[in-house]
DNA sequence: AACGTTGTGTACATCGTTGTAAAGACATCC
DNA sequence: GGATGTCTTTACAACGATGTACACAACGTT
């Protein structure tokens, strides 16, 4: 059975609450005292238990970052830097699913969990302001991403039109004109989708190219088949594009795999560029051409607000930052040459 | 703040334990006072604190999954059917990375947060026996993977040699003579990929094919740089493979990188077999073969084990399990043709 | 009238930990 | 000798939930 702080104490022949002091290094204990302790904790291999802990009003030292999904390559490399980072804090991070269930999500937030652990950082698909109002659990929550950019909470994003912007921008320095974007969600507003797309059209009308709806392909999620499918979509047009513009990496793996088995050269004949920056991308052929959010960043950031509003006494103002991105340009659309 | 027991039974006006019995559903309660209990559980938005709950000796529904690394996909896969077969149990999978790090992973095994959950499935790189037979926590545990077959406790794992067997001998039956292997770890004995090495020297010996040292590349880590750098060696070889089997997906993924970039068809002048059955080998031009563990039987095996092992008075005797695996021929092996 | 049965509610102790308060030991100073 | 101060250790209560034990009513049954 796991040794409880009465077991050492009895062990050591002290009281629990020496043992207590001795764990947390309280500095007023006897050499010796601390050296009978030591030798009992070391002997049971005591371990502090941290609902106890956590009870009595104290920390677990965990926090829990919730995403959609997990095999999603941007999120999965996205926790994978929660996870280093955090130890600077000496926290560990659980990492949760909520498959961008609203139910699953409000859990979340609404404290199941969090009665365990020090802090949350939710990345939200369903949730909407209302739910974070709602919220009565004080548990320190940050959000990453687009939607709910306005609920009274501490939030870290990127600028998404910005980065639309740029990567539509680049496909039109290269020459091409009938530019496509794949991922545009129409029943979804506020959302990521929305904005890339704003940003589409933004770059498309400062290079003076006409906008065709008919390049818009919607799609139901980001994934891989999605992208694929669209692609097909796209090559069946009287017109095709000569280039594509798709709303994740994902995606636009899927794209080019369409573009490859049916033929079409990439960037040659179709440019392809993504958004995310995810490591499969710079290990494709063609190496795929991305929007890249500064992950670590994003990260440090949402860990550092997480850090405040667990030191912060009250209801300090929620805080509002934004990560960096950049462009990197890869084989997907390298010049002709 | 968050609701306590407490704070339902003064705004019903009865005692904490009959808003125990309400919530946890204890029949002998009147109809009134019920409903007057549940209105008041509704007004305050009340959830039961689970370390509160875990103390005392109860559930908190909550299990937790080990990897090494999330951003692995075959991990991130794995962790996602874990996730999604909980729910059958009622559980919600916490996911945490070690990094494989011997610290990492004993701090999980030894119970650092088994205090706050119900059960714990590991996939341990650097872990050995000695750590689970010295390990005193008394959280259910299930181990998954090569590592650790003889340690005293369940165990999931599939049948390696077998499997890589069967890649290799697919090579073979190709008509391929020069099969070169990627992931050898000559300085880990007993892991995976000494299975894996064992699987491909019985195929070459079965396909009266020589085993040349020369054609089986060591590597420290099983990522796609990896697989890249040990092709770009086999390619500068005098005389260079015809086929590779890469001991996982990722690197196989690599290794086709370098491949194309270096202008060798694949699988024309290289075939090219993984292991893992990554959703990206589908996506991948060409597609992957590979050899495909039943991720979903593996996460149904352990959650079995886990939830038997809950149930068990005492200590039954430790399990052990094995999934299934099949043969997916995709591209990177297609017949020349 | 005495007793059991069934249903309904409560008081109390407990899980492991740590903050508070206070007691004891010893040294120092006037 | 008594007051003061510095260490060192301890007893106790509390965090929130729930199992145990019991009180009390309402209803039979003998």
């Amino acid at each position: 059975m796991a040794a409880s702080i009465k077991d050492v104490a009895a062990r050591a022949g002290v009281s629990v609450k020496t043992v207590s002091n001795v764990v947390n290094g309280y500095q007023f204990v006897a050499a010796g005292t601390r050296e009978k302790v030591q030798r009992a904790l070391d002997e049971l291999g005591y371990r502090p238990n941290l609902s106890a802990r956590r009870l009595r009003g104290g920390r677990t030292g965990l926090i829990a970052l919730a995403v959609p999904e997990i095999r999603v390559p941007y999120f999965a490399e996205l926790a994978a830097q929660f996870v280093q980072l955090a130890k600077e804090y000496g926290w560990t991070v659980l990492i949760d699913e909520t498959q961008g269930a609203l139910d699953n999500e409000r859990e979340v937030v609404e404290g199941i969990k969090s009665h365990l652990i020090d802090g949350l950082i939710v990345s939200p698909l369903a949730l909407t302001a209302k739910h974070i109002e709602a919220r009565r659990d004080r548990t320190p929550l940050v959000l990453l991403g687009e939607r709910l950019t306005h609920a009274p909470v501490d939030h870290v994003s990127i600028d998404n039109v910005a980065g639309a912007q740029a990567a539509v921008a680049h496909l039109a320095d290269l020459g091409r004109t009938r530019i496509a974007a794949i991922g545009s969600q129409p029943h979804i507003s506020g959302g990521t989708a929305a904005l890339r797309l704003k940003g589409y059209r933004q770059a498309l009308r400062r290079a003076r190219l006409a906008y065709d709806p008919a390049l818009v392909m919607p799609v139901t999620r980001f994934h891989r088949a999605d992208g694929a499918r669209a692609m097909q979509a796209l090559l069946d047009l009287e017109q095709p594009p000569d280039a594509v513009f798709c709303f994740n990496d994902l995606m636009a793996l899927g794209a080019i795999r369409t573009l490859l088995a049916r033929g079409c050269r990439v960037p040659q004949d179709v440019a392809v560029i993504g958004f995310d920056d995810i490591e499969e991308g710079q290990f494709s052929t063609p190496t795929l051409s991305t929007v890249a959010p500064d992950k670590e960043q994003i990260a440090r950031l949402a860990l550092r607000l997480v850090h405040q509003r667990i030191g912060a006494r009250d209801d300090a103002q929620p805080q509002e930052e934004t990560a960096d991105f950049r462009l990197v340009v890869r084989e997907s659309t390298a010049p002709a040459g």
